[in-house]
DNA sequence: GAAATCATTTACCATTTGGTAAAAAGTGAT
DNA sequence: ATCACTTTTTACCAAATGGTAAATGATTTC
């Protein structure tokens, strides 16, 4: 919980009772490796911040292949970026986690006692919209060893937890492309 | 200019005398085909509305490519993202542009007069990094041609405006290649 | 309108990546 | 330890893409 405070205080100063305010609304919830904690065509209207494990941000394009899209791991924020409509992709657990959950309206809610609460809910949603458009730019006009090369910089936690066939479809190359790089790199 | 005012209101609501206002802090610009509008390194504390022509985004790479980050065409904002630090990117006109400029700070001093301003710049915001990252996002995990076809749909009224090695490094893939997908396209 | 300049296409071959399949390595349960 | 299962690596060949260079086409300038 403390991790979860800590990460709001970089967008903005609360007081104690402000603090207590937000951390009455939480829930736990843990989830086991695999899991899908959202699924594509269902609504997801919850603020989730996750204390441990890793999600993984998927869905299967036309081809029929299931794309990983992105992944989150401990001390974010995962927000609804189509509030009010259904997720087109599914979340699931990479490994097992820790999450702490707000409904999305507890969490706006929080605006009418909280003064300056939308602004920091704004800015942590845009901060972490850059984030992600900045480490998936760098995803296109490279090839696919510098793409690894930049993931594992990007990414540094992550190589060691996550099956290579998720980073693979998140670079954008099969695993056994993936496989290869990985050999010549050693 | 009008439909700058009706881009604007389809975040939120305005009356007459708070549009006057918008309209007061603007002026406007033009730029000749291939100007630089802001250099990478330089501030870029505007916001700008374009009301004819196409500007590009882009950078070089570690490799010194020249590469095209993204197109913005008409009635599209746009606004620097890492507000207070330099740009790490060129904003460069494609075709000859007309523009409309605010300052960065009477953008955001609005909202000292208009109640909701910057709710309405939020959303604003959002609404274009959303769309970015999902244009950007099909660019990863599909092949060149299914990338060439997605941006035909993605940006249909570029095509024939924008020069083929523009659109190949935005595509990450060399123009000779565009060039082949172009010919077994036909 | 001709020359010069820039953009696009084509060609050739080298390199990278994909597709299919099998082998090897790792994991978990009994 | 063994078996069943999953993940990762390897191998082989086909297909796609890159790099270099030249030819064609389009645009600008004088």
């Amino acid at each position: 919980m403390k991790e979860l405070i800590e990460y709001i205080l970089q967008f903005g100063n609360l007081n104690k009772q402000q603090i207590d305010l937000i951390k009455s609304k939480t829930t736990e919830k843990e989830l086991r490796k695999n899991d899908y904690f959202i699924e594509a065509g269902k609504m997801f209207n919850q603020v989730v911040f996750i204390l441990e494990g890793v999600l993984r941000i998927c869905y299967y394009n036309n081809k029929g292949e299931e794309i990983t899209k992105y992944f989150v791991d401990e001390n974010r924020l995962v927000v609804n970026p189509y509030k009010g409509e259904p997720m087109p992709e599914y979340i699931q657990a990479i490994t097992d986690c820790k999450l702490i959950l707000f409904s999305q309206q507890d969490w706006d809610e929080l605006s009418n006692t909280i003064v300056g609460w939308e602004s920091i809910t704004n800015k942590i949603f845009q901060k972490g919209l850059i984030e992600k458009m900045d480490r998936r730019s760098s995803l296109v006009s490279e090839d696919a060893s510098t793409r690894y090369l930049t993931f594992l910089e990007k990414f540094p936690t992550l190589a060691n937890r996550v099956p290579l066939s998720y980073i693979a479809s998140y670079l954008g190359i099969t695993q056994q492309s993936l496989s290869r790089i990985r050999k010549n790199i050693r």
